[in-house]
DNA sequence: ACAGAATTAGGACAATCGTCCTAATTCTCA
DNA sequence: TGAGAATTAGGACGATTGTCCTAATTCTGT
């Protein structure tokens, strides 16, 4: 197999690092010294942070696109699709409860910063709410399928947050419990082939 | 009326400047330049920025507490009194899809940065959940409040996530009109009297 | 009015920030 | 194998960071 190429080394612990300590927070020498290189030689591969900003919202939004695909060939129904969106909130417990979901801390920070990027950020969330949007097209929610996408992603994003505070795994199963209530009580008005 | 203190003055200053700017990338400089005094004069009202950090949160806390001691005295009900809380969105809908909910985003930030001060930003989560809580048990609905008031609260960081991503009002209003729903759909069960 | 405390301004301090340059090394391929 | 490109390490650059010191000024109470 081909060796990951510096850039891509480079990118990958940026994304790492931007997710767990914050993108302000994360400074050249904190990449190089992950990375295992030396600070001069990022010149060469970034201009600026930002460039290097740019490069981990294209790589989430690569695997954000790649992970939807997947699950879209898994081929079972809508409904189970959206489960496996539900289902991250368990998988990434541990991580959420210490540094929230990736996409909302790094839309929110961007915000407060006024960051250029903070329009390409929440094109990942963007991703999702299509995603999701489509699922639920799929149940035959046609008019409604994009402001029940938006809330799915809101409701998401509040048991994050509420779990980063409180650190609480119990809440998110119970929220998890929740929202699969919600999305059970969704009717299949699709045609029956 | 008795003129502000100069410490009065940095921590409200401070306040703005962490909502709108983020802890992290908010300097001494951004400060003494908001509140108008020279950067060497901090140092004799607080040591350190964290120290600033603490009576920031102490500030909230105090104002929080002063919120919900007025909703609580304004002598409707239960009802009514979540009700001012769900109405916090819609009447911060403008600096929320600017800089998030000043609660949620402090207690993400300080989550990356592992900070000591953690534990004292959630506490003010603890306010309105606790007060929220109150205010379920006194619908009747006494096991289930503390999840309930965890619930609305999630709903209600999720909807300020998504607002700033997406800076969408009609999103806002539309979650809003949800979570009223679903209050009304909170059965009554306490005692006439 | 005056001593002592409180407050202030200005700047020094080492460390770190993002950025950029140069020279050495490694790689590529004709 | 050897020329040219790609990649690397190391460090310089000015700006800014949080912290801290000192000396001047303002305030306070008698």
């Amino acid at each position: 197999m081909p060796a990951q190429s510096t850039r891509e080394l480079i990118v990958e612990q940026a994304d790492a690092l931007f997710y767990e300590s914050g993108f302000e927070a994360t400074s050249f020498a904190d990449i190089a010294a992950a990375v295992g290189i030396s600070r001069g030689n990022f010149y060469h591969h970034f201009k600026t942070k930002d460039d290097i900003l740019d490069a981990v919202i294209a790589r989430r939004m690569e695997r954000t696109r790649a992970m939807l695909d997947g699950w879209q060939a898994e081929g079972e129904g809508p409904r189970e699709r959206i489960q496996s969106f539900i289902h991250m909130l368990i998988a990434n417990r541990s991580r959420i409860m210490d540094f929230g979901c990736p996409v909302g801390t790094l839309c929110s920070e961007l915000a407060k910063l006024d960051h250029a990027a903070q329009g390409r950020a929440t094109e990942i969330f963007g991703l999702f709410r299509d995603w999701l949007a489509e699922q639920i097209r799929a149940l035959g929610a046609v008019d409604q399928a994009e402001t029940l996408a938006l809330h799915l992603l809101a409701w998401s994003q509040g048991v994050a947050v509420m779990a980063t505070a409180f650190k609480d795994e119990a809440f998110i199963r119970n929220e998890v419990a929740g929202i699969e209530r919600w999305l059970a009580s969704l009717p299949d008005l699709s045609q029956p082939k």
